[in-house]
DNA sequence: GAATACATTAAAATCGATTTTTATATAAAA
DNA sequence: TTTTATATAAAAATCGATTTTAATGTATTC
C-alpha cells in the first residue's frame, strides 16, 4: 500500500500539474500555473520576500522553485538583481510558432514512422479527439482538472509528437507548447478571446494519422498552428510592452 | 570603469564558462565542468553536505546550482532523495545523436538563408576554423581556457546554426552539443581515444557554406556528426553501465 | 542645473541550525 | 527463513537570521 502511494508520486509523465511532496514543488506547481495562466504580467519583479509572505514559506523552497522555473522559460533571473517574469513579446511569439512547426514536424513524421506500438497509439488519440469534441472551452487555466479542454488538447497535441523515441525531442516540445499556451492566456487577458471552432482541424489532423499519411498529417498540423496564431496576432496586434 | 565591468558580467553569450559573481554560479559552472569533463561517474549520489564541505559553502548556493544542472540534463533529482549525476547510457547517447542531427541540420538551413549579416557570419567562421585547425587538441576538458582546440570547436559548431532567429533553437543546440561533449569525455576516461582527424571534415563543411550550397552543407555536417559518433561507438561499445 | 559622492534603504544571496524524510540496522513475529 | 515492526542513523528539505549587494534618495561640488 505505502510502496504503491511513493511509486506514483515519482512516476514521470507528460502532465503538466505532478504535484511532488516537497515544497519546492508545490510552489513550483502554483507559480507554474500563474505564470502560464497569465496572472502575473510579463516582466513584472518576483521579490523573494513577497513570494514567502504569498506562500507561507521560507527563502529555500522559494528560490529553488524559481530557478525550476527559469528551464521552462518562464522566469529569468539576472544574477544578484533577482527573478522576474519572463518578457513576452512579438518577436519571441514568431520565435515559438516557427520553433514548433520545424521540431513538431520532426517529431510528427518519426511517431509515425516509429511502428512500435502504434495502434494502442492510433487508439489512444482517438480517445483523446474524442474527449476533445466533447469538452466544454473554458477561459481560465485549471491544470489540476485534467478534463478540461485545454489539459486534454494539450494532451492530444503532445501525444501526437511523442514517439519520436528522443526523450529531447519530447521535451523540447513540451516546453514550446508550454510557451504557446501561456501567450493564449495572456491575450484572453487583454481582450476578449474570440473562441475559434478548432475541432474541425483535429479531427482532420487524427483522420490523416489515421490514414497513415505522413505528409498530410504534417501540413495540416502546421497548417492548424499557423491559422490560430495568425488569429491570435489578429486579435491582439500589441499584447506586450515595447 | 565599474560600470563597464558589470556590464561584462551579466552579459549573454554563447561561451560556456560565463563566471558571474554570485556563489551560486561559481559553484553551477565548476560542477559543469566536472559533469561534462566525466570527472563524475554518471549515477553518483550527489550529497549536498559532501559538496558543501568542497565547495566551502552553505545549502543554499549548492541546492540551486545543482538545480540550474538539472536543466542541462547533467543532473537528475527525484524529489526527497536528493541529486545525482544523471546516468549516461548508450541508448541516451543515440537519442542525442538523433536528435542533433534533426534539430541542427534545420538550424543550418535557416542559419544560411538568413541573409542578415552573412558576410560577417562566414568571415566568423573561417577565423574559427583557422584556429581549430591550429589548435592542439587537449584529452582534458579545459572551458576556461577559450583558445582550448574544445572551446574553438564548441564555438565553431554553435557559430554554424546559430542564426536560426530562434532563441530556442540555440539553446537547443548547445543543450545538445553540450551533452554529446560529456559523453567523449565519459569515454576517454574509460578508454584511450584516439584522437581523429576531423580537420578535414570542418574544412569541407566550412566550404560547403561559403559556397551556400545548403545540402551540401547539411549532408557532410550531418556525415561529420554520424563518423564521430560510430568511432565513439567502435571504441568503446559498453561505456556505460547496465 | 547636472554630475558626482555619500548615506540610507531594500532586496538578493548566503549561512548555519532545525525539522522532516528516507535509508539502514536490529529485533520480533509469522 | 522470511516478513514485519521498531529504533537508529543519514540525508534531504526547510527555516529564519545574517551578510552582501543593488537601488534609491540626499547632499555636495563643479
Amino acid at each position: 500500500m505505502k510502496s504503491s502511494i511513493k511509486k506514483k508520486i515519482n512516476v514521470v509523465n507528460q502532465d503538466i500539474d505532478i504535484t511532488y511532496p516537497s515544497t519546492t514543488y508545490k510552489i513550483y506547481n502554483k507559480l507554474k500555473k500563474s505564470l502560464i495562466g497569465g496572472d502575473l504580467t510579463p516582466g513584472t519583479k518576483l521579490k523573494i520576500d513577497d513570494l514567502k509572505k504569498k506562500y507561507q514559506t521560507g527563502t529555500n523552497p522559494i528560490r529553488e522553485s524559481l530557478t525550476l522555473l527559469i528551464a521552462d522559460d518562464l522566469v529569468t533571473k539576472i544574477d544578484q538583481k533577482g527573478f522576474k517574469v519572463s518578457e513576452a513579446t512579438q518577436e519571441k511569439f514568431n520565435e515559438i510558432l516557427k520553433t514548433r512547426i520545424w521540431i513538431e514536424s520532426i517529431a510528427l513524421e518519426e511517431s509515425m514512422k516509429n511502428k512500435k506500438d502504434i495502434n494502442e497509439w492510433e487508439e489512444k488519440l482517438i480517445v483523446l479527439n474524442h474527449r476533445l469534441q466533447k469538452a466544454e472551452r473554458s477561459l481560465i487555466y485549471e491544470p489540476e482538472n485534467l478534463d478540461s479542454w485545454e489539459m486534454v488538447h494539450r494532451k492530444f497535441h503532445l501525444t501526437l509528437v511523442a514517439r519520436s523515441k528522443s526523450s529531447f525531442m519530447n521535451k523540447f516540445c513540451e516546453l514550446l507548447y508550454d510557451q504557446n499556451m501561456r501567450y493564449r492566456y495572456l491575450i484572453k487577458k487583454k481582450k476578449s478571446y474570440i473562441k475559434r471552432k478548432v475541432t474541425v482541424e483535429h479531427k482532420g489532423i487524427l483522420d490523416a494519422v489515421l490514414e497513415r499519411d505522413i505528409n498530410k498529417s504534417k501540413s495540416l498540423l502546421v497548417k492548424h498552428y499557423i491559422t490560430t496564431s495568425s488569429f491570435i496576432t489578429l486579435n491582439s496586434p500589441s499584447f506586450i510592452r515595447k
